[in-house]
DNA sequence: CGGACAAGCTGA
DNA sequence: CAGCTTGTCCGG
């Protein structure tokens, strides 16, 4: 048996006898301890019946630890490995659950789901499933996609990925209650290995087994979260496309804003024109390209009416702590460090803080010594107090520091994205500064922006939304100064497709994915590797910017050959494969 | 990763 | 030169 060890700092796999007693356990995926260089440690069975290489005297497993991957996983682990440029024990870590599974119960196959007639986009979607490997269904941010899943689960056992666990088990939920067995991840982990089941779950059950493997879909495939944030950072949208690749069966990538990747990856299936538009809500623009920068602050005049009403309102702002940019108001020149020139910021205690290299000072200018600053550009927990004397009711901040915790029940809620995972509804959200989106120095900042305008939509619901809210349209408030920009006009039009043409556009003409391939590295050692790679045909070397350099290809296969070829060097090293933020 | 072993440093 | 630290190598 060629064994992998479970061990980081070992990518490599060593040989094994297996005893006579334990033959009928060992297989393929088997999770095993071994003895390593004198220690116990644990791993995976990688191959059998392997020529061991001569000359070794083989050891014996030491132990046969339970049930892990089926052997499809551990092969695309190898693919996902190459891939991503990372160890293939961290993809097999994620492909066996975390206790030790030493037996499985038996698999029932009773019927995999129930369910009336499909109708709309998703019978369109169980039409074409049969003859296209990838379907891209365009659904807008309030219609319910569990038609479109059923549609797929109707053909046998299906993985369903969604962005949260919440979400996985709300859906796992609906689909038992419409009779079907249901493997939740990844607490199910055993009833998936046993097969006969749908799998459901978040970003790692991408890697869940699911026997016999008869569709994919994929919920929201533009949220962030599907990948992985510690190298290798693999995709789980790209993993469920190439396992439905190898399976030869249909991968379904839902979302109201689909990625570029996915555009590139199947046919697009889109609802009917008055469809998609019952789906967004309202969108209100508030033009503030004539406003004057520096005094006209971040509540505009059209806030006042909807803040002062009984209206749930939520609104989004980017930014922590009272000020992050301030000028002097006497000289106007901008509050900067003294150690190392960048801006400071206006921090809670009242001083002022650099959070580059950690100086403070006091509240004044250092070149005039005025103690008056005026706040350029204020954070949430300045706009609150804003937004509470213009509301005339209280105001709850939000940002990641309270997740968790339980909200305030509140008529307003101010904070950074983050308000718009822990509302879980609303009948009017601004954006107070869209165009800190828009603008953001990052090569996805438009699509990442749409897809914080899908997710609030999905708080407001559409604008046809019945019983609830008094039967008021919920409005979506963009303050910004580019009116015109795609982002705004695709939400206001409710139509995705126009920042999906100008971002193919832009990145065809930057060379930016899905256009190129790109790897981040950075790390002490970043340095020695990225001068090993050499300049290999259709690869370029950018940077370095702030330690991390860039490693552009004509494609991922070019690119994940020449990051496969060049050996590590000693030190820290990360090489992160698709990086979403740069 | 972590144990083994070798080479380098310190103090008597 | 013992006793310790630091570095490099390698595992079946």
């Amino acid at each position: 048996m060629r064994v992998l060890p479970d061990v980081s700092g070992i990518d490599r796999c060593f040989d094994y006898l297996v005893p006579d007693e334990l033959g009928d356990q060992v297989r393929v995926g088997t999770v095993v301890r071994i003895s390593l260089h004198g220690r116990r440690v644990g791993g995976w069975v990688v191959a059998d019946h392997v020529a061991p290489p001569p000359g070794v005297r083989l050891l014996a497993l030491a132990k046969v630890t339970g049930w892990g991957p089926p052997p499809d996983l551990v092969e695309l682990s190898a693919w996902a490995a190459w891939r991503w440029a990372g160890r293939r024990a961290a993809l097999l870590g994620a492909a066996t659950h975390e206790r030790a599974v030493p037996t499985l119960a038996p698999s029932g196959a009773p019927p995999p789901v129930a369910g009336g007639p499909l109708d709309g986009l998703a019978a369109e979607v169980a039409h074409r499933i049969g003859r296209e490997p990838v379907c891209v269904v365009r659904l807008p941010p309030a219609s319910d996609p569990y038609a479109v899943v059923q549609a797929v689960c109707r053909r046998g056992p299906t993985l369903v990925l969604a962005p949260g666990v919440r979400q996985a088990a709300h859906l796992g939920l609906r689909l038992r209650r419409a009779g079907a067995t249901v493997a939740v991840l990844p607490r199910d982990w055993p009833r998936a290995r046993a097969g006969g089941a749908h799998v459901v779950g978040s970003r790692a059950a991408a890697w869940a087994p699911v026997d016999p493997l008869s569709g994919v879909v994929v919920l929201d495939e533009h949220d962030e979260s599907y990948q992985e944030e510690r190298a290798p950072t693999w995709h789980a949208r790209d993993v469920a496309l190439e396992r439905a690749r190898r399976a030869g069966v249909p991968c379904v990538l839902v979302s109201a804003v689909p990625t570029l990747e996915a555009l590139a990856a199947g046919v697009l299936l889109t609802a009917s024109r008055a469809e998609e538009r019952a789906g967004w809500p309202v969108v209100d623009v508030v033009d503030r390209s004539q406003d004057d920068p520096v005094r006209g602050g971040l509540l505009s005049e059209r806030l006042g009416p909807l803040l002062r009403g009984e209206r749930r309102v939520v609104c989004v702002l980017n930014r922590t702590g009272r000020s992050r940019l301030s000028a002097c108001d006497r000289c106007g020149r901008v509050a900067r460090c003294e150690t190392c020139q960048a801006a400071v910021v206006h921090t809670a205690d009242g001083s002022l803080a650099c959070l580059r290299c950690a100086t403070r000072r006091p509240l004044v200018c250092d070149h005039c010594g005025s103690t008056v600053l005026r706040n350029l550009r204020a954070g949430v927990t300045r706009v609150r107090e804003e937004l509470e004397a213009l509301a005339r009711r209280p105001v709850v901040e939000v940002t990641a520091a309270t997740a968790g915790t339980s909200l305030p029940d509140a008529g307003v809620y101010v904070g950074t994205e983050a308000v718009l995972h822990q509302v879980d509804r609303a009948d009017v959200v601004v954006f107070l500064d869209l165009d800190q989106e828009l603008l953001a120095p990052r090569y996805r900042a438009a699509e990442q922006a749409l897809g914080l305008l899908a997710r609030a939509a999905r708080l407001l619901g559409g604008r046809d939304r019945g019983a609830r809210g008094g039967g008021e349209p919920g409005r979506l408030v963009l303050q910004t100064r580019l009116p015109n920009h795609e982002v705004v006009q695709a939400a206001l039009h409710a139509d995705p497709a126009r920042v999906a043409a100008a971002e193919h556009e832009r990145r065809s003409l930057l060379r930016f994915p899905p256009a190129a391939a790109l790897a981040s590295v950075s790390g002490a050692a970043a340095g020695d590797y990225v001068a090993a790679l050499g300049r290999p045909l259709g690869v370029e070397v950018l940077g370095p910017d702030d330690g991390h350099w860039l490693v552009r290809a004509t494609d991922h296969r070019t690119l994940c050959d020449t990051l496969a070829a060049t050996p590590r060097p000693a030190g820290r090293l990360r090489v992160e494969v698709d990086p979403l933020r740069i």
